[in-house]
DNA sequence: GCAGATTGCGCCATTTTTGGAATAATCATT
DNA sequence: AATGATTATTCCAAAAATGGCGCAATCTGC
């Protein structure tokens, strides 16, 4: 089962009619070329063609082996030239599991641009918490706002956010408005899930607060509703309630602190990528390097 | 161009699910199998296959591959069983440059039954005294009474004659028989183009003795026909005249001499023989050995 | 004819590939 | 959760393929 690339050289002979002139197509020295196609002819036993210094002819056995090898390797290499398009050419369809937050705030305003860039894709989303099995689902990538600890899967940061501290005008007059990190311990902050405190900075100073309040969620897009509905302070990136400060709603508060930065991370399970997932992700670091 | 084995390899792997079994039934370490299936993909710059140490998953551009690969793969192993029965079923067309006299004295009464072994095989014979050329003309085989001094062309010794001395009764009437060789050169010796004396050997005994006729021929027919016409003495195998003997045209003299032996040889341009022309070459040495 | 050019093949130092052992990683079972 | 079994991958010494080079043979242009 170790001919196959043999069977390559020796249609490459039979077509150039000549050793010395496959070898130069071939980009092999004709020593290397020679010693292949007599190896190859010693282990199916047969001599494929007939050799003189100046003219080589098809045996037989060699003129039967060229009409199917030829086809073969013509086959073959157009199954490679259709993977090199994959790699050349984006197109096909790309599956993406990714957060609704990240979804909706950042990345559908860019899906219009992408999608027009390369018309031969499609997409097809798949909004989830969870963190699919990049292995067993049929999935190109994932986008995650934490870098995957798994060993393996290859994560690219794809954007950075900056939290900054936003509340509703009306909570901040029945509250008061902080004017020192410190004052937050005693404010209502609203945070995702498993968030215990906030590091805030302000140039190289930095600062440490626990926060807590009676609301908690796994969507930004539920927290900065409650955040208009003068629920609390919640710290958010700019992009996320730029229309909210635009109306009115939402007020930025400690304009000088800023939360340390996040990542989200483009996740996928190899470097080894096709087209479409690589000017995906390409196109989002562009778009999102500071969000 | 040179992935062509490690498409095969792929296959493979697919097939089996694993690596393990694959380099199990390909009866390779799976170090290497593997290391070549990476090197695939990173030559084409895709990854075809998910794997987790307990699953392999195909990747979308690896499920195109594989679709395509497994298609070209077996036709290759079509390809080369094909060109195995070539070498274990002898058939097609045995194309046989040989002599004249060689074709009828030895080849001709073996054929019946050569070609009732083989029903496959049809048989082209040129009959021609010329040296034909075996690379350039489409011959699988030629019969020399000489050793080649060609080099890259292959000879086998197929039979061994002991050429012996014969008369016709009439010519020994008028001429006398002789009773030892050196007698010889006072008599008409029917002799082959080119030969200019025969060495006879008795026992350990050996005497050469100049011969020459008037009538000389490239055809062993031919001078047996002289030497029943009593036109000499000739020194030919014993199988040429046995029809001779029997019906009592020639008689055999000096009875206790017998000519140096000489060989007829089967020529090809190649040890990488299809069955077809083994078969024949072997069936001919068998029967040939001693002629 | 004859000389120069061309071609296929064998030789051997060098580079590449291989294969067994160790390692890393996953899944099933307790 | 932790253990044990199974599997893919990595590492490195050993084996194999490579590729100039020379040789022998042949063909082409003069």
């Amino acid at each position: 089962m170790e001919y196959l690339n043999d069977m390559a050289l020796f249609v490459e002979v039979v077509k150039a009619r000549s050793f010395r002139r496959a070898a130069e197509t071939l980009g092999m020295p004709n020593s290397t070329l020679s010693r292949r196609i007599g190896l190859l002819e010693k282990s199916i036993g047969l001599r494929l063609l007939h050799r003189t210094t100046r003219r080589i002819e098809l045996t037989e056995a060699g003129q039967l082996y060229y009409e199917r090898s030829k086809r073969i390797v013509e086959e073959a290499r157009i199954a490679h030239e259709q993977l090199g398009e994959m790699v050349a050419r984006p197109s096909g369809v790309l599956r993406v599991s990714l957060p609704v937050d990240f979804a909706t705030t950042y990345l559908a305003p860019l899906l219009p641009e992408f999608a027009a860039l390369y018309p031969g894709m499609t997409f097809d989303f798949d909004l989830t918490p969870r963190n699919v099995d990049l292995v067993a689902e049929p999935f190109d990538l994932a986008i995650r706002m934490a870098a995957p600890q798994t060993p393996n899967l290859i994560a690219r940061v794809i954007a950075r956010f900056t939290p900054r501290l936003y509340a509703a005008p009306g909570y901040l007059e029945r509250n008061g408005e902080p004017h020192h990190p410190s004052e937050l311990e005693r404010h209502e902050c609203l945070t995702m899930q498993n968030i215990g405190s906030w590091i805030l900075h302000r140039e190289a100073e930095t600062v440490e607060v626990k926060v807590g309040s009676r609301f908690r969620g796994n969507s930004v897009a539920m927290i900065r509703r409650l955040a208009t509905l003068e629920m609390g302070i919640t710290a958010i990136p700019e992009r996320v309630v730029v229309e909210e400060l635009a109306n009115g709603q939402l007020r930025r508060i400690l304009p000088e602190w800023q939360l340390a930065p996040t990542s989200a991370y483009a996740v996928t399970e190899t470097r080894l990528l096709p087209a479409k997932t690589q000017r995906f992700i390409e196109f989002l670091r562009e778009r999102l390097r500071e969000a």
